[in-house]
DNA sequence: GTGAAAGCGCTAACAC
DNA sequence: GTGTTAGCGCTTTCAC
């Protein structure tokens, strides 16, 4: 590997002038770039962005800090926040906590320690003491939840989940269901906020609430929805607040051999591949996770170039899409 | 950030004290030790890894390349990775290449650019002419695929794909379908080398092979998969081999409204979410995503230590799932 | 416009 | 065992 300072031999020229040009400085004339370019082009030289970045105190990645890549929205808003951020030649270090507040204390450090530009995160609710307790020298954009107020500004990106999911509640008691259980994940804020809005409505038709929180993982959905429907007085249908959840959801109603939405009415969020293959399709807030993503990272670089821009909250809207799970009640 | 010489100051002793504390290295009084660590603690103070790579030459990162993160595979094997990679220090940098070899060009100059200590690849089947191309100074781990043999040793983990096709189609055959499309991921070696199997199979039965390749994505998968079912003389079942190829069968299936496996049998690859929530559950060859996915970093970490050590290729086995897809025809 | 030189924070000879 | 020092590859003042 060459290195700028053969580069700069091979052209006769400083390393300063190397370093010049490559990063695009004004006060450079033609010729010397030219010759500059060509013995770059004969070394095959790449600059080492290590160097780069010791040297600059600025670096071209950034962190993506997310529960877990294998809860579809998350794959998908990963995905997003990957493109957007080669495009800008940034690259993407990732990391799951898996909703664990060590592990994700673990990774903000790491992330310093790396001198990420700036962190796409999905912090769970003990984020914001982590955050303020140890100083965060990069910017943060926090992606599908909301978070306590930081001692620094952050920006961030998510749908409006008290109304998406009294949409949800609303549209099941529309169609006859009556005692609606839900689901919500535990430890995150979104799962928090689904409640509220499934109680309000709830409330507006004076129906008694069913809430559950449990963790977001499909074996932890289907056995709280088996549980409840062994029960005395078992629910007429489930809210589901994530994919995985609702997947849960199914496993269960499947093993006990009912029927959707005969029996039990199922909706939920996040469109996923099999949300439709499945029969009857499901009943869902499908959220925008791709422009989620590519929203966060856009905000992320903004705030990079300007790290004291005020803070900014984007809320997307979630659109419900019907499918058989929820039909009406005969 | 405290810096290792405010460390050095505080302890009363040199930065190479306090480096050789921090690197665990030999040959320290454990009185030194004590005084370094209780500066360490009151400063806050957490090694810049950037700096240390750039002197050590060695970096804690490794690259992963895949095709897209979307690809339930994917997504699992790179959750392994992460898990893996970060138990022993390791943190990853992601990409997608979407099978363009463009992509996969730059990507692995980036890779080269950040210094990373190696990287976990699906290569394209252009791939290995890249890799001859440009001195890659990292050892590389291939996952899900083949290789072209490199001018440096490479290690490889995959299932054995020709045996996996050969089992699917056997079965699809023993249950009594005899016109069997299949429809093949196009780009990798892996789709080639199912195609192999699914051919070997079929010769093996006198059949005659109705074999697509597709991109490796749902619409295209549907489209192929209508467009033989619309055609003279249709599929009686469609072997495929991914789940996103897989999901698309199932859309054009769904489209013309016919019955799974009455009217078309279906088998594919990859256990998903929604793979045992369709009803007939899908008949597949389960791949130990999570296991591939970990074994890689393994394999990487392994070869990182010691860089000359022979090539391997771990072939593991993929499970036979029986689902109602594929029941016998009447 | 261009070059010389300092130094980002760390590790690893080498000297003692 | 410990300290001194050079230098990883780059950017960025500061001269000129």
């Amino acid at each position: 590997m060459a290195s700028i300072k053969e580069v700069a031999e091979a052209a006769g020229v400083s390393t300063a002038t190397v370093s010049r040009v490559l990063s695009n400085k004004p006060y450079v004339r033609s010729e010397m770039r030219d010759r500059v370019m060509q013995a770059v082009e004969e070394l095959g030289y790449r600059p080492n962005l290590i160097a780069r970045s010791l040297r600059s105190q600025r670096s071209s990645s950034i962190g993506l800090i997310v529960s877990d890549i294998r809860n579809p929205y998350f794959t998908s808003v990963s995905r997003a926040v990957e493109d957007t951020a080669y495009e800008q030649g940034y690259s993407v270090i990732f990391c799951n906590t898996d909703e664990n507040p060590d592990k994700e204390a673990l990774y903000l450090h790491l992330m310093r320690d790396q001198n990420v530009a700036g962190v796409i995160f999905s912090p769970t609710r003990q984020a914001s003491a982590d955050l303020n307790a140890f100083n965060i020298d990069f910017p943060i954009v926090v992606v599908d939840r909301s978070i306590e107020p930081c001692d620094f500004p952050v920006d961030v990106i998510r749908i409006d989940n008290v109304d998406a999911a009294y949409r949800l509640t609303e549209h099941l008691i529309a169609n006859g269901y009556r005692r609606i259980a839900g689901l919500f994940g535990e430890a995150s804020t979104t799962g928090r906020e689904r409640r509220t809005g499934y109680e309000k409505a709830l409330q507006a038709h004076n129906l008694s609430p069913l809430a559950n929180y449990v963790p977001p993982r499909i074996e932890a959905g289907a056995e709280a929805a088996r549980a409840l429907l062994k029960s005395d007085s078992p629910p007429d249908a489930f809210l589901t607040t994530n994919s995985l959840l609702m997947a849960g959801a199914l496993v269960a109603i499947r093993d006990l051999d009912l029927r959707v939405p005969d029996q039990v009415g199922l909706v939920g969020f996040d469109k996923t591949t099999w949300s439709t293959l499945v029969q009857p399709s499901i009943t869902l807030i499908d959220q925008p996770t791709y422009q989620i993503g590519r929203t966060a990272t856009e905000l992320l670089l903004e705030r990079i170039q300007d790290p004291d821009c005020p803070s900014r909250e984007v809320i997307l809207d979630g659109k419900l899409v019907l499918g058989g799970s929820s039909a009406p009640r005969s």
